[in-house]
DNA sequence: CGATTCTTTGAAAACAGTCAATCTGTGTGG
DNA sequence: CCACACAGATTGACTGTTTTCAAAGAATCG
């Protein structure tokens, strides 16, 4: 499974095989069973972890203990709580295994020191950050100025496989409205495709 | 107004009298009339921007002609757009100036030769691109977990000058309601506010 | 003062939430 | 292999909230 982060690598910068070597040598492999958790409200992180198989959810959980998600990790994603890292303060959120999920784990003092001493890696990951932001910025763009059913369909044709893996009542939390509004925005856009194959 | 960036800078790092000169000699100074623009949708944006002066807005406009806020910018905070910055692509977004404001501006490339120059300005760059980040993924977990009510008694507690010296109606888009709603719930509170006084 | 911009209010219609019941598919143990 | 439990998805009736549209009321600026 380390293989798939090695593939990630190569993909995106060009290393020696010592480098390999080097990043490989401080990285930790672990497993999550379905709904173990990877971080839960409250505790440290201090961590960086790359998902080689598997999905991921990031929630909060409010004063009603409703559940709130933030965002999904899958294969090739990064998860993690930045905020967590940042501050050394216990983190406001909790990460846990949508299925069986794989991951690379690298300590912060480690990764810190594999940026300093790969610049290439360095630069890698700040263009990560920024690309994040903006993925940010435009779905803060879509909450305000796109009405919920575009903004789903929307979602579908970018990440069909996350679509189709994560139960629907995830989804609608992602967006911000319940299960059965989302529920009955799939059944009417259904009826319109329906509709327009016909005509 | 330069005075403004260098009290700034001094705040969050320490330079000598030449790293000031040489990042004062790069940078530009502009002013913005109220409701000038710093920049138009499709138009190419290669600068980063800080405000000494005033107050900006970031907003998108839909198919409909609607505009939506994304983000305010004051004294003492960065402004531009990130996504054009990083593609190269036109913007997809405008920034117009809400009041009379005042710029120091400097190109990509002499910010870049900047950040490689002085090591402790680009870990501060890097910085404040974290934490704009973290802002963001607050931004959502509110948007997504609390109501408007709430989402505006915090943001007029946490920037109560922003909130004194923006228009209400964008306030309301920024938060993606109408004006109608914001000036509702603003009625709402000040009444529960004055019973809690009388009580 | 007059013009413009910003804010508030009211009434009706559209939309989303809640609660409760039902349906569907999956997997587990007997 | 079946029956049952369980998680997830849907539906209906009802309630509550937000939008829309139109009008009028403040506030600000030249």
């Amino acid at each position: 499974m380390y293989e798939v982060f090695k593939a990630y690598l190569d993909n995106k910068i060009s290393l020696t095989e010592e480098q390999h070597e080097y990043i490989r040598s401080r990285c930790v492999v672990k497993k999550l069973r379905k709904k173990q958790y990877l971080l839960q409200e409250g505790n440290h992180w201090n961590n960086k972890a790359f998902v080689t198989k598997g999905l991921l959810r990031t929630y909060s959980v409010d004063e009603k203990g409703f559940e709130h998600v933030i965002s999904f990790a899958m294969e090739n994603w990064w998860a993690g709580d930045r905020e967590a890292l940042l501050s050394g303060q216990p983190s406001r959120f909790n990460i846990d295994a949508i299925e069986d999920t794989e991951i690379v784990f690298i300590d912060k003092q480690k990764f810190d020191a594999i940026c300093r001493e790969i610049p290439a890696f360095g630069d890698m990951v700040n263009t990560i950050l920024e690309r994040s932001f903006i993925a940010f910025q435009n779905r803060i763009n879509d909450s305000i100025s796109t009405p919920f059913e575009e903004r789903y369909l929307n979602f579908v044709q970018q990440h069909p496989s996350l679509a189709a893996r994560v139960p629907l009542n995830m989804i609608a939390s992602y967006f911000g409205i319940t299960r059965e509004t989302l529920s009955r925005i799939r059944h009417k856009t259904a009826k319109k495709s329906l509709v327009k194959s016909i005509d």
